[in-house]
DNA sequence: GCTAGAAATGTGATATTATAACCTTTCATA
DNA sequence: TATGAAAGGTTATAATATCACATTTCTAGC
């Protein structure tokens, strides 16, 4: 992950939805508990697309494919797909993303959230990391844990302000 | 803003509220609003700790203070004193913190969050900034705002884990 | 002073996000 | 094939945030 990349709309996004799936079975083995029947349908919703979804929004869609799932369902399929690391939260959004490749595990993750489209690109960007050791350090801090995200415009809506979703 | 400090439990609180509350009238001048009586009480309950406080605290606090306010407006306040950049929000609480310290616009502001005593610091670490710039240029990202929030221990509560609040 | 328009706040309702409490089902394993 | 732990269902509710519209307050210009 040296570079963080947007999609381009016109993807072969068949490959990222699979590449997504097959990588949560593997990850529960290791992570020792199940990949069950409504983690795989929570996480396909959001491995759908590359952009974050609210918890409600995983509902609904859940809903129009023809299956009722309660909120606190969906929360605890969430939670369980966020401890696995299969799925990012996204907290100035309130909102989650399928996670598209594997990380470092010692390092935070940035995310680059369009405002355009609500596209989200991950990055491990280098200097970031020694850079926020820096400011623990400084500051006495013990540090947990680390939220990273900007927003603005991805490069394929940066073109054409205005539209929404690729 | 060189180091990130954690101010002493036992500082002089008194201080910093007023030093808060004298940069407020001179934002606002600035700006080209007012600081109402309602947004100085918002800002004055922020400005009394340096913990993140939701906003339905503030509104329990007002309201101890014998001030009834509505959700609504104070929410309404909270957003005009971001603006201003006398009060910040933390995403990864849903809180929001008085401003204590001057910050150069053009950098972004990372938070440190401790968990055990809810105090919030603030950092404009150096090598940060070219960070998420170069970040944003490998994606080709047009930016527009950043989070940058950290989650561990402060100095104080480090060693006495499980305390609460100094 | 008076008044028109803009800015701020009040009022009441409601939307959105998240969790609590308790019960039932599923599954791996002995 | 019983058993206990993990997962999920059901119902209710908590916590966070906003909408729509009425009223008040402030400022500027007369």
């Amino acid at each position: 992950m040296a570079k963080p990349r947007f999609p381009a709309p016109d993807h072969d996004h068949q490959a990222c939805l699979s590449a997504s799936l097959e990588r949560a079975e593997s990850a529960y083995v290791e992570a020792g508990g199940r990949l069950t029947e409504l983690r795989a349908s929570v996480l396909r919703e959001l491995a759908a697309s590359h952009q974050a979804l609210g918890a409600y929004d995983v509902i609904q869609r859940l809903s129009a494919a023809g299956r009722r799932v309660a909120p606190i369902s969906v929360y605890r399929a969430l939670d369980s797909l966020l401890e696995v690391g299969l799925v990012h939260r996204i907290e100035s959004r309130n909102a989650f993303i399928a996670c598209h490749e594997a990380h470092d595990e010692s390092r935070p993750i940035l995310f680059l959230v369009c405002d355009a489209c609500g596209t989200v690109a991950e990055s491990g960007e280098e200097g970031l990391n020694e850079a926020l050791g820096n400011a623990a350090r400084n500051a006495k801090f013990t540090l947990d844990d680390t939220v990273l995200e900007m927003t603005g415009l991805c490069e394929h809506c940066a073109g054409r302000e205005g539209t929404r979703g690729h």
